[in-house]
DNA sequence: AAATTGACGGTTA
DNA sequence: GTAACCGCCAATT
């Protein structure tokens, strides 16, 4: 059963990994809601992110969708990734992706490749 | 209280 | 390779 107190859990959860994301690595939101236990939050880590970025101060830039996609809407973000020498290119309809294969932090280490 | 939204993900066309 | 669709679920309207 979903108690408020097991939600709180799952977000200070969800602030303690991004937090321990290295620099130069990135996870996907559905990385980060497996390991903090709801599989199928991965939507409201995404969700998190967008409303704790002004407040906290956690590496929220360096979370992407499952396919390396940055977030729509800010620009910031691929240059905060550059800096720690994650390269990111961007499309035709301003869509900015990175490789996962290259910068995706291995935290699962049994996961294939 | 009911419907819509979204920094998502996997499957299907 | 892309796009559309569906399941997901707290937050917002």
């Amino acid at each position: 059963m979903q108690t408020d107190i097991d939600f709180q859990q799952f977000k200070k959860s969800v602030y303690e990994i991004v937090s321990q994301i290295p620099k130069g690595r990135v996870l996907t939101y559905g990385d980060i809601a497996r390991l903090a236990g709801r599989p199928n939050h991965a939507r409201f880590v995404g969700h998190l992110m967008g409303t704790v970025s002004h407040s906290r101060h956690l590496p929220c830039y360096r979370v992407v969708n499952a396919k390396g996609r940055l977030a729509p809407q800010w620009p910031k973000q691929k240059e905060l990734l550059a800096a720690e020498g994650v390269k990111s290119t961007v499309d035709k309809q301003g869509r900015i992706t990175l490789d996962l294969r290259c910068y995706r932090w291995q935290v699962f280490s049994n996961h294939p490749f």
